[in-house]
DNA sequence: CAGGATGTTGGGTC
DNA sequence: CGACCCAACATCCT
C-alpha cells in the first residue's frame, strides 16, 4: 500500500473522517505497534485533543491534533479504515484511535508500519527526510541529483534525498523517461534529468486520484506481476533483476543499459 | 516447502 | 562521510 499516492489518500481519509473530532481514548491490541510510547501514553498525550488538518511528508502521514501529532508510517501493509464504536474490528485492527464521531483503526498485517507520537518537531520520529518529491522543482531536482553517486534507482528511492518514492513509482518513473535503472547519476546529462523530472511528475499526478500506482493499462505496474510481462510501450518481453536490493522491471529496447 | 512481496533499520564493507 | 549489500522484522500467498 504505502508510497506517496498511498500516504496521500490516507492523509485525505483523516481530514475527512478524523479532522474536527476529539480523541476519546486509544486502544492498542497489539501494543508493539505504538513505537515510542506506551499506548497508556499516546492515550495520555491525546485524549480531548482534536484532530486539525493532516499533513504528510513523504511516506509520513502527520495527523496533527490542536496539541501533539500521531505520526503514522504503513510500511508495506499498512492502512486506515473508520469504524463505529462496537463495530467488529480486524484482526490485524493494531491501533484504534476512539474519537467521540468513531473510531480511526491504524490495520497492519505484516507489522513493518506504526505509530508514534510527536510531541513537538515531527522529524525527531522519522529521521532526516528529502524535500517530498511532489514539492520538487525541475532546478531543486536536478541540484539533488548533483554530486550523487551511484545508480539512479537508489537516488530515487533515498527518502533522505527525495521522500515519498517507493520501487513502484522507482520503476514506472524509470521507465517513463526510458532511463535504466542502473545508470550511475553522473552519467545523466540535463536532458536525461529533464525527463526524470517530468516523469516523476506524470508518474505522481497520474497515480495521485488512484490513491496507489494505478496496475493499470499503460502503467508498468500493470504487467510487472504477469508471468512474462511485456512492455506497455514497444511490447518488448521486460527484463527482470535485482537493484538496489529491490525486485525491478524494465524495458531493454526503451531502456538501454548504461554504456560501461 | 521455498520464495517473494509497494518499507525501514542496523551492521558490515569498500 | 557516501554508498552498497544483506539480514532482519511479521505475515500471507503462490
Amino acid at each position: 500500500m504505502p508510497e506517496l499516492p498511498d500516504v496521500e489518500g490516507h492523509r485525505r481519509f483523516v481530514a475527512e473522517r478524523a479532522a474536527g473530532r476529539t480523541v476519546e481514548r486509544v486502544e492498542a491490541p497489539d501494543p508493539d505497534l505504538v513505537r515510542n510510547t506506551t499506548p497508556q501514553g499516546l492515550g495520555r498525550a491525546l485524549n480531548g485533543r482534536t484532530f486539525r488538518e493532516p499533513s504528510r511528508h513523504g511516506k509520513w502521514l502527520l495527523a496533527h491534533t490542536d496539541g501533539p501529532t500521531l505520526v503514522l508510517h504503513f510500511g508495506m501493509t499498512g492502512y486506515l479504515h473508520w469504524g463505529e464504536a462496537g463495530d467488529d474490528r480486524h484482526e490485524h485492527d493494531r491501533v484504534v484511535v476512539v474519537t467521540d464521531g468513531g473510531e480511526l483503526r491504524f490495520n497492519c498485517m505484516r507489522k513493518f508500519g506504526g505509530v508514534w507520537l510527536a510531541r513537538d518537531d515531527p522529524a525527531e520520529v522519522t529521521g532526516p527526510l528529502g524535500p517530498d518529491a511532489l514539492e520538487v522543482d525541475r532546478d531543486a531536482f536536478g541540484e539533488l541529483l548533483a554530486g550523487r553517486r551511484g545508480g539512479v534507482k537508489s537516488a530515487l528511492m533515498d527518502q533522505e534525498l527525495l521522500a515519498g518514492l517507493g520501487n513502484l513509482l522507482a520503476d514506472e518513473i524509470l521507465w517513463r523517461a526510458r532511463t535504466h535503472p542502473r545508470t550511475p547519476v553522473g552519467d545523466l546529462d540535463a536532458g536525461d534529468v529533464d525527463d526524470l523530472h517530468d516523469a516523476m511528475r506524470e508518474v505522481l499526478t497520474g497515480a495521485l486520484p488512484h490513491e496507489r500506482v494505478p496496475p493499470e493499462e499503460g502503467w508498468l505496474t500493470g504487467v510487472r506481476d504477469e508471468d512474462a510481462p511485456s512492455c506497455p510501450r514497444c511490447g518488448a518481453p521486460l527484463e527482470h533483476g535485482t537493484v538496489a536490493s529491490r525486485s525491478t522491471w524494465w524495458c531493454p529496447a526503451c531502456q538501454p543499459p548504461p554504456s560501461v
